[in-house]
RNA sequence: GCGCUUGUAGCUCAACCGGAUAGAGCAUCGGCCUUCUAAGCCGAGGGUUGCAGGUUCGAGUCCUGCCAAGCGUGCCA
């Protein structure tokens, strides 16, 4: 149950019948302040702007039109023509009881099911994951998971790179220590270094370069044993992001990883497709399309290259084939792609040129969703002291090793285990959400300190609400279930008001695929909780009383515990 | 040159197809632990929403022009 969105229709019905124009909308919000109700209606005064007559008249006129019996209190006209509507707390007490008998928590599932291919995460395996990768990581997941809820089919693809010069250089380092095998698995245990090593041979020895591109060339043309080896190099690579995924908690598999090379065989027949249609031009000896949307005022046209003059194709031919690959074979009708912001350009040629040569239908909804740099303190991309790039598992181990001193601070009576998996989740989640919490456009400041602070709007202030309930339950014993809720104190209908708003919550953060929407709400929805928590007793207060408080404690911790999983961050019973 | 993005409190960020008095957190200051976990609660101060115009009953939000920053811009991904 949406209430915004059935009193949306139901005020647009009234307006409707009052004489506006068919298609007017009610333009019905939360109230901005509580003296004006529940909720307000903003689209009265426009339409009777439309209609040439007196807003403060019309609008009475649109509440003669409007039954809400049942379901508010007071419906009444405000300022120059605004309708505020006051809900009745009987049916909000009802609705309430509903979402506590639901599994969903009364949540609809959308009545237009997509099937979306979202594409995140995509790290590159000849490196190890670094910072780069984690918004790109998280925030798709987070997407992910809050579309799979409201209904849709979701199609994960991890779209790694696994193909490329690099792997030349790799694999010849590789074949060179691999008679010792316990050396080879020692140095694979750190990419990043074994990436240095490799790297610095192939910058200072002319040999090793140039064996390194003759195996490029045997690797592309499909000899055996250098498969093999890059088979090999590619599994433990993806291990390392297992890793990562797991101490993040993200639910990408194995099963969802289409790499690069999976294209290989398509790259071709995407550019002779192309030709077919016409988009194809040469230019200075690169295959090459031209859209006219891509000129500038200075008459030029960027255009978008799909083939080298030497022949090889690049990763605009490679997302290409993926496009086609997501329709014909995924059946998608939504794509969304979680990826940097400085990717714009290229995304917005993808999907024109997609759209041009038929790999997808017009109708195919194409998102980039875009997001920022993650930056340090000086406001330059985030590096470590001494300039390099920070390996996720560096980051993830300090966030959980600074949670542990914390919970080791606030609780040293708990024993060593208990504290550790605490910390995890208040280490990670507290990474994950210092960044799902900002709106994604822009660059992202990653300290620390703010982060870790683990105060104001953080994933542990989520985290320790529920621990408050969960503690009042361990205390209250066998929970009745099924009690009335009572709704008397401004602090209980506040929050009853406040946890029927999940359903709007949820659907604009799908709408926008901005997860940072569904912080904010998780946040308010704590806000209140600790309000009414530090004025509404519940243990000590009379049976009825006391059981209808539990019931919102219930449904708050159960709001709490489904809202942070959909951000992929997890609760505690103790903190 | 052209294009994209961003500019809101000292700092980090909100503000839901334009709505009523622009909100939080951090930091600062002041209160609250014999009462369900003080990782909390209550309160105070802090703003010409980069600048200038325009559109209208109403603009942080839309349009135009400037200013500033970042990023991108034919053979890396």
């Amino acid at each position: 149950m949406n209430i915004r969105n059935f009193l949306d229709n139901q005020v647009s019905q009234a307006l409707q019948a009052a004489g506006a124009k068919p298609g007017t909308s009610a333009i019905v919000k939360q109230s901005s302040r509580p003296e004006f109700g529940h909720y307000q209606a903003n689209g009265v005064i426009g339409a009777a702007k439309q209609l040439k007559t007196n807003p403060r008249e019309f609008a009475a006129k649109v509440i003669d039109n409007l039954d809400l019996s049942g379901i508010a209190e007071t419906v009444e006209i405000a300022g120059p023509g605004f309708i505020n509507i006051h809900l009745s707390q009987t049916w909000l007490s009802s609705l309430a009881s509903e979402a506590l008998n639901s599994e969903s928590l009364n949540i609809d599932k959308t009545d237009k099911p997509d099937t979306v291919v979202i594409d995140y995460s995509s790290p590159n395996l000849a490196k190890e994951m670094h910072v780069g990768h984690l918004r790109s990581t998280i925030i798709g997941d987070a997407i992910a998971r809050i579309l799979e809820f409201t209904g849709h089919t979701v199609i994960r693809q991890n779209h790694v790179g696994d193909w490329g010069t690099q792997f030349g250089m790799l694999l010849t380092h590789m074949q060179d220590i691999e008679q010792d095998d316990q050396s080879l698995t020692m140095q694979l245990a750190d990419l990043e270094q074994f990436y240095q090593a490799a790297k610095q041979r192939f910058d200072s020895d002319a040999d090793f370069a140039q064996t390194a591109r003759d195996n490029v060339v045997r690797l592309q043309s499909g000899d055996p044993e250098y498969l093999k080896l890059w088979q090999q190099f590619i599994d433990i690579s993806l291990q390392h992001c297992e890793d990562i995924y797991h101490h993040l908690n993200v639910l990408l598999t194995r099963n969802d990883v289409m790499p690069e090379s999976a294209y290989n065989n398509d790259l071709s027949s995407v550019v002779e497709d192309l030709n077919t249609h016409g988009l194809l031009s040469e230019d200075q000896g690169a295959q090459c399309v031209f859209l006219d949307e891509f000129k500038g005022k200075d008459g030029k046209i960027i255009p978008m290259i799909v083939q080298k003059s030497d022949g090889g194709y690049l990763y605009a031919t490679t997302d290409l084939a993926a496009l086609r690959y997501r329709h014909k074979t995924l059946d998608m009708t939504r794509g969304l792609y979680v990826i940097d912001a400085r990717q714009s350009l290229h995304m917005k040629q993808v999907f024109a040129v997609g759209k041009h040569a038929g790999f997808v239908p017009q109708s195919t909804q194409l998102e980039h969703i875009a997001f920022g740099t993650m930056m340090g303190d000086d406001g330059t991309p985030f590096k470590t002291r001494s300039g390099g790039t920070v390996k996720l598992a560096d980051l993830l181990d300090e966030a959980r090793q600074r949670a542990f001193d914390l919970v080791t601070l606030k609780n040293p009576d708990l024993d060593e285990q208990n504290r550790r998996d605490i910390a995890n989740s208040v280490g990670i989640g507290a990474v994950k959400y210092a960044d799902l919490s900002k709106n994604r456009t822009s660059d992202y400041i990653f300290n620390w300190d703010t982060m870790l602070s683990f105060e104001g709007n953080t994933a542990p202030y989520l985290q320790y609400a529920y621990a408050r309930i969960q503690s009042i339950f361990r205390k209250a014993g066998n929970l009745s279930q099924n009690h009335a809720i009572e709704l008397n104190e401004a602090a209980e209908i506040q929050l009853t008001l406040k946890l029927l708003q999940f359903s709007e919550a949820i659907d604009s953060a799908a709408k926008d695929s901005a997860p940072n929407l569904l912080c904010n709400y998780l946040y308010e929805l704590a806000g209140q909780f600790m309000h009414f928590y530090e004025s509404c007793p519940i243990l000590s207060a009379t049976d009825a009383i006391k059981n209808s408080r539990l019931q919102l404690a219930n449904l708050t911790a159960n709001t709490i515990r489904t809202g942070l999983d959909l951000l992929g961050i997890a609760v505690l019973d103790r903190m």
